[in-house]
DNA sequence: GCCCAGACCGAACGATCGTGCTATAAGTTG
DNA sequence: CAACTTATAGCACGATCGTTCGGTCTGGGC
């Protein structure tokens, strides 16, 4: 890997975590620059505007994304299993095991839903493509013979969705120490409405 | 009502309606002065500062919610009336039938997750009273024999909340012209469950 | 009708924003 | 080692940020 490609992994990683944190917009170009010890320019010259370092760390941040979550989950047994652990692997992720700001795409997409650009298009893709991959992991669950035959995939994705919104929501906003145990027994809830 | 008073619930009309949109940061004095077509110093000069302006939206924001929201829904019957009239309600909230830019609680939250200050510490303190809010609506449900003795209100609440955290994902950034149905079902599904 | 508190404006401040230019240092390749 | 590419720094730009200050206009109480 060429000398470029890995200091910009480096600047990557440490937008990534900023943005977790202050968010894409109030991620800045001159306190990434202090923060990874390159000046304005320096930094700037491996992207040739914000937008476009805004593009990279989202990139950079569904990578992660998919190394951290989505792999392991399908590394799991088919079905129920394979569920329970996209679950678990997700919620982590939300916790703020590997990002200190918490769950990235959930604080870029409050702060894009209403500003049209490159920016929400790529959200909204990746966004698209995890509802796509829970609904998938969901119907193999069907196939299985774990879940109801007539349970809509796409309604179990938004409801597990909303699970971890409201997990975030209850434990980083309001610090309330329950919050993942009642995570936990909304997802047993919802297995149980979808058996 | 005074002269200050009235042109200061004008701007605050204003800056609500653009945060909800941008957020709290992204709020800036200069365009919400070209908005209310006043000179950016007139109209600092009715906030000592940006952040005593983002409580006062935030105060203001409030004062709807609870107009729109919650006192509509505590005039229907005690018991499942009044938790449907609730959903109902902060569901047209969250929609954007208010604000332009959907929910600007949820904006906010998700904007000052990490931001210690006084803006996050009223939010915390605002969303801790609606979370108290529905439990205790839950509650009366409960002692109307509506809904099982043993259910947590608070369950019921972060479950409730989740519902509306994933209908905007889906219907505000995906664009899902289903998330609304899907909300709808969901709710149904918790209160069957509750019962 | 006078007078004053307060609403409002114009201009300017230092800081920081994103973004270019030019030069030099470092890395890569032959 | 030479030659060339690339990474990084320094400096400066126009714009905009939040904020201050001094002054003008104006509505309401006497």
């Amino acid at each position: 890997m060429s000398k470029g490609d890995s200091t910009k992994r480096v600047i990557l990683d440490e937008a990534t975590e900023i943005a977790s944190k202050v968010g894409l917009q109030g991620l800045t170009i001159g306190t990434l620059a202090t923060r990874t010890e390159l000046s304005k320019s320096g930094l700037f010259a491996h992207f040739r505007s914000k937008e476009s370092l805004q593009l990279d760390v989202l990139r950079h941040a569904r990578e992660r994304f998919v190394d951290l979550v989505v792999r392991p989950a399908l590394a799991a047994p088919r079905g129920e299993r394979r569920v329970r652990a996209l679950f678990e692997h997700w919620l982590a992720w939300c916790r703020g095991d590997v990002l200190g700001g918490g769950c990235i795409f959930t604080a870029a997409a409050a702060e894009f839903d209403d500003q049209p650009g490159p920016v929400r298009d790529l959200l909204v893709n990746d966004e698209r493509d995890l509802a796509d991959t829970v609904a998938q992991v969901f119907r193999t669950g069907i196939t299985e013979g774990h879940f109801r035959a007539e349970a809509d995939p796409y309604q179990f994705a938004q409801d597990l969705h909303g699970i971890l919104l409201a997990y975030i929501h209850s434990a980083r906003l309001l610090g309330d120490p329950m919050a993942e145990q009642r995570a936990a027994r909304s997802f047993e809830a919802l297995l149980a409405a979808a058996r």
